[in-house]
Parts: structure tokens; C-alpha cells; sequence
DNA sequence: GTTGAAACTTATTAAAC
DNA sequence: GTTTAATAAGTTTCAAC
């Protein structure tokens, strides 16, 4: 990753567009105190650089009808290529893992998980999660409130 | 929350729009087969609905010089609603949580946490997070790799 | 649901300072 | 960096089908 210089102006213009990332160029240069033209530059510079590294509409899962929301731990009984190849390529298949992160600690891969209800959570544990050969031990937990997010 | 109906087509708007945020409405409907207008109406109604909770910017941590992020997990000693919010200002006031979860199991949170350093890491919790009196134990994780990610 | 058109708002670029 | 101006593009609303 090639390091950037961000000065203040930046970090206010990444701070907004990180909150409202569909606001119009004249109100995020009034937001932080610019002229349009020279905000506009710093968003395509931003993205250009790797800084902003897209848009995306924040989906109310619950609003979907996907009310269970959990973090499953999922340790690996075996780290060989071919291993972490087939339980990848089931995270990429799986809808219903909306995250997957590759964790130092006692676990190695930390899921966050959505599914309709209850039912399709534990369908999903036992028959697909647990189906995957390389999957040793699984640890659930089911999450009860979103006390601060960035996204 | 008012659960909503959605049919196929608000579905493809909502796989859209979560990757491509700043779409515009006439490339939106003709990615999805259907005319600028009840695309715009759909979309309007997701919104409305609260499908659909806003914008953002996807921002690349690493480019902003924050190289390292973690997963900590908390166990508050005391769980009375004074020690709650003591905790949740504080969650609130830190700017390197950029997530936290209240969840059922063996921890009581998890937070997301991005620092400049491995030494601005050990700052924030020996210094921030193992000053709150409410909190009695953390874990952490060094986040590895993203491997897969809806954001 | 569709198309088409008009009115309005933005975005983008260039030129000046 | 700023402002102004002009062109291009997108949004919104309306009518008619």
C-alpha cells in the first residue's frame, strides 16, 4: 500500500463522505469549508488513491426479513493450501456470511452471520458451516445490539 | 421494525446499491431491467421503508495510516446500568472503535479497533480501554486478512 | 409497469484572479 | 486556494399510454 499525506481538509472530506456517502459535492464543500471546485479534485484524488475505495448503501438486514445476526468462530482442524482453499471458497458461497476475517489468537477465522431466524441459523451451522471437512470447532454468538458502528 | 415485503426486483436494487452506493439511477435501472422511473420510486420507498439506512464511503484504513486493526473482546465486571454507560461513553468518545457489538456467550462485547501502530495498540489498551472501571477482562486479535466482506 | 418531455439540480471543466 | 461561466449529465415530476 503506497502511504498518502492527508491533511485536515482531507480527513474532514473522508469523515463525511464515510457518513453520507451520496451528499452532493456542493454540500460536502460547504460542510468543510471549500470552495467546490478544489473539494471535487480531493474526493477524485481520495479516490484515486485508494483512500475512498468505493460507495455502498447501508441495508437494514432486519429490514430484510434477516433478523439473526451472529459471530461464529470457526477453527481449522487442518492449515494446509487445500484446506483454507475449501473453507474460503464456501465463505465466498455462502450468502449468509456477510464478513470473514483471518484472526491471530485461539480461533482463525472470526464469521459475522445473518440469517432469517433461528431455524436457518442452526441449519446453517450444522449443514453448511460444520459440513465444510476442514472446519474443527465452531463458537456462536448471537448479537444482541449494534452499540457503535462507522458503516 | 415494520417488516417490509420486498420482491425480486427491490432485491436487486438493494445487491446494487450495497456495492455501488453512488450509482446513478439510470445505470441503476438498467443493471436491474427496468425503466428510470419505478427504479426511482423503488428506491425512494426502500429508503423510506428504512431498507435502506443511508450511504457511505468505503475507506481503506491502511491508506489513511492505520495499518492496524483488531477485534477485542470484553468482559465488563459489573453489569450495573451505571457501569453500562460508563462503558458505552467511552466506546462512544474513542475514535479507534469503529465497531461495538453486545453479544451473548462467554464475552460481553466486541469491539473493532483500528490503531496507527502496534505501539498506539498497546496505548489504547492499556491506557483507554483497561482504564474504564467497569472493564475486567480483554482479548485480543490481530486482524490478519479480510476475507470477505459485504462493505 | 412503459416512454417522452420539461424544469430543476448537480457535476465538470475551463478561465480568470 | 477562490470565483464565475458554460457545457454536460442526472434527477424529478408530469402526462400519456
Amino acid at each position: 500500500m503506497t502511504n498518502v499525506v492527508l491533511d485536515g481538509t482531507d480527513r474532514k472530506i473522508v469523515a463525511v463522505l464515510a457518513r453520507e456517502g451520496r451528499i452532493s459535492n456542493l454540500e460536502l464543500a460547504d460542510r468543510i469549508g471549500l470552495s467546490p471546485t478544489p473539494c471535487s479534485r480531493r474526493v477524485k484524488r481520495l479516490e484515486e488513491e485508494g483512500v475512498i475505495m468505493g460507495y455502498g448503501a447501508r441495508i437494514n438486514p432486519a429490514a430484510m426479513g434477516q433478523s439473526i445476526s451472529v459471530m461464529v468462530q470457526v477453527r481449522l482442524s487442518q492449515q494446509a493450501p487445500a484446506d483454507i482453499d475449501a473453507f474460503m471458497s464456501a465463505v465466498q458461497r455462502l450468502p449468509q456470511i456477510t464478513e470473514c476475517l483471518l484472526v491471530t489468537g485461539d480461533l482463525d477465522y472470526v464469521l459475522k452471520v445473518q440469517t432469517r431466524d433461528v431455524e436457518a441459523l442452526r441449519d446453517f451451522v450444522l449443514k453448511e458451516l460444520k459440513a465444510i471437512p476442514s472446519v474443527a470447532e465452531t463458537s456462536t454468538m448471537l448479537i444482541l445490539d449494534v452499540a457503535k458502528s462507522t458503516v
